[in-house]
DNA sequence: TGGTAACCGGAACACCCCGTCCGGAACTGG
DNA sequence: CCAGTTCCGGACGGGGTGTTCCGGTTACCA
């Protein structure tokens, strides 16, 4: 590979992070490639489609979810572990808008990373049942409630990052087995000024 | 206005009702005039554009949220008719995925419908004010937060209504002041198996 | 019943998108 | 330094959207 090619792959990547992070995953090919300083046909050389493309540019977030859950393992809490995990996963999606779909794009399975992916899940697994057998959380927990919390926190970092915000408390609250409501941020509205 | 002209009208509105509910908002023109039998120019000869035309198509449902707000302002346990609202929204929402752009659409100000949503809102401002007052809700509440609730459910309605409705569940628990868990529906993957 | 005005339908317009093609520029190995 | 291969960028085709135009049709009223 020549190293102009090469430096123009990065380039590429980087401006799809960025961009992605802004704007979420609306945004055109001409448009990461005018970000680059390319044009689109440099795009299409590197990746197949718009969707092999897209899941490159998540290949760092996902290879960080798996180091993040690794670490969290090695946490004696497992409840408080995994309430780290989700703080991280929350925020790394608000600079990064695309991030659950990246995580559940069927692509992944072609490439390695699908391992990553899967092993990933595994420790997540893994803790949810310690954080249930320390008894804070849950017993009727779910792992895929965590799947339920990205998505519903991703659509909301859309209108309101702070609403966003707002909502995982309130889940994690709910997910915790014990009965202290933690502190809620504040109020975020979603309807500008119509409610009091 | 001539008599087929109205009938013509009201098909459309039909016709635009049955298949937002089906697949939300993204919906064209096209396929709208189709399913009421009818050509795409009809649309425009009695909408300016496609805003204004799915503006209308939630007058019913915006009507019915005003009169369900006032009904449950005459029940005389607050919270029980704050839970009665939001389910009846989300089951609304469920059978219409376009009801939070609905209600949220600034267009709305134009027509007196703009009055019809003050008010319904006015109404459910003082069913959070008698369900805190009765310290069921807690004290923290926002009415804002059914804007996030209904916002992020919708997100979730897409992809798994089941996954919705225990969303829903756990945030009815967040909001109550008391601790007693409300029973969550069955866990629904947003993931398929990949989660244990 | 007939004339007219209101109404209708589909084609056409303007604008986006993704993905491809080809002539020309740039790098690199000998 | 230069030839040749690799790479680039803008134009192109196919498909999609919201919106408008115009000739034909239909309902209404006198």
């Amino acid at each position: 590979m020549r190293t102009d090619a090469s430096q123009n792959r990065a380039r590429i990547l980087d401006a799809a992070r960025e961009l992605y992070a802004a704007k979420g995953l609306d945004v055109t090919m001409r448009a990461v490639a005018r970000r680059a300083g390319l044009g689109v046909a440099t795009l299409y050389r590197h990746f197949p489609d718009r969707e092999a493309f897209v899941v490159a540019a998540f290949e760092h977030e996902l290879a960080d979810c798996g180091r993040l859950s690794e670490e969290a393992l090695a946490d004696p809490d497992p409840w408080r572990a995994l309430r780290g995990v989700v703080g991280h996963v929350v925020r790394a999606q608000a600079g990064h808008r695309a991030f659950p779909w990246g995580f559940r794009a069927e692509s992944l399975d072609e490439v390695e990373m699908g391992e990553a992916r899967a092993r990933a899940m595994d420790n997540i697994n893994e803790l949810v049942r310690r954080a249930q057998e320390s008894g804070d959380l849950r017993a009727d927990f779910s792992p895929s409630d965590l799947a339920l919390l990205v998505q519903a926190s991703d659509s909301l970092t859309a209108t309101s990052p702070a609403a966003a915000r707002r909502l995982v408390a309130y889940l994690l609250q709910s997910f915790s087995a014990r009965t202290a409501p933690l502190p809620a941020p504040a109020p975020a509205s979603l309807l500008g000024a119509d409610f009091a």
